[in-house]
RNA sequence: GGCCCCGUAGCUCAGCAGGAUAGAGCAAUAGCCUUCUAAGCUAUCGGUCGCACGUUCGAAUCGUGCCGGGGUCGCCA
C-alpha cells in the first residue's frame, strides 16, 4: 500500500497497458509494477525493473522485453519526456519538466494535512508502551521506549490508522508490596526511628521523600497503627505519588496516553480468574508440583509456564494474559506492545497465550527496544554524577532539552543499540541533527519575514513552473516524497525514518539556500514562486517535526 | 548451551519485500560571509559490506555453518 502521486499512478497505468499487451494470457503470474526513484539523476526521475521480472515468464532477455515495453508505451499519456533502457534491463523515465510543480499548490492548500493519508483505512491499532512499574523514576531505556511508542503512534495516525495509546500500570504483585515496605522504612527513619531497608527494597530518593512527606503530614500516626493497615495505606499513597510523578515526566516529554489501565482492576472485576478458567476449560493447563501450568509449549514456547505458584499466588504472566484477553476483546485490529530488550524472552509465551485465547499470533506485534548507552567526552556513563543512580529521563531533559532527547531516541532503528552522545545533543551546531532541522525551519521563517517587509505575501499568485533549477527540483522532490515516507514509516513500524526524512529535507533546503536567493528584486515572478516554495517546505518541516514531537521554531536564539 | 539483536568508511549509523558505480553525518584536508541567519554550503580523502559455502542472470540484502559484541534464559515483575 502506498500513496502515489498522480504522475506516478499515471505512469504505472501506462506501463501496465504496454506490459499487458506483451504478455497476453500470462496475466495470473504478472508481478506488480513498481516504480523506484533512482539515486543517480542520470537514471531518470523514475525507474522500473519490470522487464527483468518478466524475463523468467516470457523466457526472453530482459533488455529485449524492455525494448518492447518502451515501443508500446504511450509516452504522451504518461507525461514522459524521454525513456532509456539501461544496465541489465532497467527502464528509466525522464518526466516532462513541470511534473513536480503541482506539489507546491498541493502543500499550500493542504497545510497541516499535507503528509496525512488514508492508507491505514481507519484500522484500530492499540499501542501499549512505557508501562514502567510505579516504583521509581523513568530511566533511559524507558525514555527510548516512550519516544519510540509516541512517534510510532503519530506516524500511524498520519497514515490513517485509528490509534489508541495505553499504559499498563503494574499496580499489583510483589513489587508493590515491596514499595509499601520500603516507604514504611523511610517513614520510620524520617521519624528518627531505627529501621532497616529490606534487601530488595527500593532505595531511590523518591521513596525517601515519600517517607518525609508522610512524616510531615501524619506525624507518628501510622507508626502506632496496625501494621497491615499502615502498609495498605502506604501502598496506596506510594502508588499515587509514583504514578503522578511518571505522568508529570511523560507530560514534560510530550507523551500522553488515552488510557491508563490498572492491573489491579483485572483482579477486582474477576478478569484474572476468568482468564484462568478459560485456559483450564480449554484444557490448556495442568497441575504439577503443586502449581498450575499453562501448556504454552504446544503454541511454540520453549517450555510450559507456571500460572499459579504452589503458594497459591499468580505469576506475572497470569494477569498479563487476562490483560491481553481484555485488549483483544476490545476489538482492535492490531495490538503493538513496546518492550525493552530484557523482555524479549517473554514474547513467545505471550504469543502462545494469544493463540490459546483463539486469536492468530500476529494479532500481537512486539517491538523490542534495544539498550541505550550514554556517552560523554567519549566515555560511557554508567551512573548519574548528581544522584549516583541510573540517569533519569527528567535529568536528561533538563540537560539537553526535550527536543534533543526525543530526536536522539527515535533517530536509530529500535533494534539496534543506541549510543546517546551527550556532548552532541548539547551542541548548537550542524553536528547536532535536531538543530540542523530546526534551523532550516527558522531560516525559512526569517526569509519570509524579510519578504513580508518588502511587500510580498505568501498568498500571492505564483508560477510554479519557474522553479526549474537543480536545487529547486531537488527540494520539490523531497517535499513530494513526504506522504510516502510517512506511509513507509508506518508500514514498517519504523519511526526513525521520520528523523531521516526530516534531515534530508533540511539538507535540500540548506543547499538551496546557499545556491539561490529567494528575494530577487530583478525578478518578481521568480521571487513569488520561490516564496511559495519556501512556504511549502516550511509547512512540510513543521509537519514532520510535529510527528517527531519537536518544536519548529520561528527563529533560533 | 537455547533464543533475540547487532557486525557496512577511523567513529556513529542508513541501505537488507535481491537490482545499476554501497550512501549520510562526524572526524581529516581544501575552499565559500561588503549578499535573505556561516547553528549554513561546496569539494576531496576514506569501504575485502565479520568469514566461508550455497540459491540466483544478479547477493550488503535470501539460506546454512562458523567468528566477534551485547542481551536474555525465575513458581521475579
Amino acid at each position: 500500500m502506498s500513496v502515489l502521486s498522480e504522475v506516478e499512478n499515471n505512469l504505472i497505468v501506462e506501463i501496465k497497458k504496454s506490459v499487458d499487451y506483451l504478455v497476453g494470457d500470462n496475466q495470473a503470474s504478472l508481478p506488480e509494477i513498481l516504480l523506484e526513484k533512482p539515486k543517480e539523476k542520470a537514471h531518470g526521475d523514475f525507474a522500473t525493473n519490470i522487464a527483468m521480472q518478466l524475463a523468467r515468464i516470457l523466457k526472453k532477455a530482459p533488455r529485449h522485453i524492455a525494448e518492447d515495453i518502451v515501443e508500446n508505451l504511450n509516452k504522451e499519456g504518461a507525461n514522459v519526456e524521454k525513456v532509456e533502457i539501461a544496465g541489465p534491463g532497467f527502464i528509466n523515465f525522464f518526466m516532462k519538466e513541470d511534473f513536480l510543480s503541482n506539489i507546491v499548490h498541493t502543500v499550500l492548500s493542504e497545510g497541516e494535512q499535507f503528509g496525512r493519508s488514508k492508507v491505514g483505512n481507519g484500522k484500530k491499532v492499540q499501542v501499549e508502551f512505557v508501562s514502567v512499574n510505579p516504583t521509581g523514576d523513568l530511566h533511559l531505556g524507558h525514555a527510548r521506549g516512550a519516544a519510540f511508542g509516541d512517534v510510532l503512534c503519530n506516524v500511524l495516525e498520519a497514515a490513517g490508522y485509528d490509534v489508541e495509546r495505553e499504559y499498563y500500570i503494574n499496580d499489583a504483585g510483589n513489587q508493590i508490596d515491596q514499595l509499601a515496605v520500603s516507604i514504611e522504612t523511610r517513614y520510620l527513619q524520617a521519624l528518627g526511628k531505627e529501621a532497616d531497608m529490606p534487601k530488595d527494597g527500593y532505595r531511590g530518593q523518591d521513596i525517601v521523600e515519600i517517607g518525609k512527606k508522610l512524616a510531615n503530614e501524619y506525624g507518628d500516626k501510622w507508626e502506632n497503627e496496625d501494621r497491615s493497615k499502615r502498609l495498605a495505606f502506604f501502598r496506596e499513597y506510594g502508588l499515587d505519588y509514583e504514578i503522578n510523578k511518571i505522568k508529570t515526566d511523560l507530560d514534560a516529554f510530550g507523551v500522553h496516553f488515552d488510557n491508563w489501565f490498572s492491573e489491579t482492576s483485572l483482579y477486582e472485576n474477576g478478569r484474572v480468574l476468568e482468564a484462568v478458567h478459560y485456559l483450564t476449560d480449554h484444557d490448556y493447563t495442568y497441575e504439577q508440583d503443586g502449581a498450575t501450568w499453562f501448556k504454552s509449549e504446544q503454541f511454540g514456547d520453549d517450555k510450559d509456564r507456571v500460572l499459579i505458584k504452589n503458594d497459591g499466588t499468580y505469576t506475572y504472566l497470569t494477569p498479563d494474559i487476562a490483560y491481553h484477553k481484555d485488549k483483544l476483546e476490545r476489538g482492535f485490529d492490531k495490538l503493538i506492545n513496546v518492550w525493552g530488550a530484557d523482555h524479549h524472552g517473554y514474547v513467545p509465551r505471550m504469543k502462545a497465550a494469544i493463540q490459546a485465547l483463539g486469536y492468530p499470533a500476529d494479532k500481537l506485534h512486539v517491538s523490542i527496544i534495544q539498550l541505550v548507552n550514554l556517552f560523554e567526552k567519549g566515555e560511557k556513563i554508567r551512573m548519574s554524577k548528581r544522584t549516583g543512580k541510573a540517569v533519569a529521563l527528567r535529568e536528561l531533559m533538563e540537560d539537553v532539552g526535550k527536543d534533543a532527547v526525543r530526536y536522539f531516541f527515535v533517530m536509530r532503528s529500535n533494534d539496534t543499540q543506541l549510543d546517546f552522545n551527550l556532548d552532541l545533543a548539547r551542541s548548537e551546531s550542524n553536528e547536532n541533527p535536531v538543530f540542523y532541522v530546526q534551523y532550516a525551519h527558522a531560516r525559512i521563517c526569517s526569509m519570509l519575514r524579510n519578504a513580508a517587509d518588502q511587500g510580498y505575501d505568501i498568498t500571492d499568485d505564483f508560477d510554479a513552473s519557474l522553479l526549474a533549477s537543480e536545487k529547486e527540483q531537488d527540494l520539490l522532490k523531497q517535499v513530494a516524497a513526504f506522504p510516502q515516507a510517512v506511509v513507509e514509516a508506518a508500514n514498517r513500524e519504523a519511526p526513525y525514518r521520520m528523523t531521516q526524512y526530516a534531515y534530508d529535507l533540511a539538507t535540500a533546503l540548506h543547499s538551496f539556500y546557499n545556491a539561490e536567493k529567494v528575494i530577487n528584486e530583478d525578478n518578481v515572478a521568480l521571487t513569488k514562486a520561490r516564496i511559495a516554495l519556501m512556504e511549502a517546505v516550511r509547512i512540510t518541516i513543521r509537519n514532520v517535526a510535529a510527528i517527531i514531537g519537536i518544536e519548529a521554531p520561528n527563529e533560533m536564539k
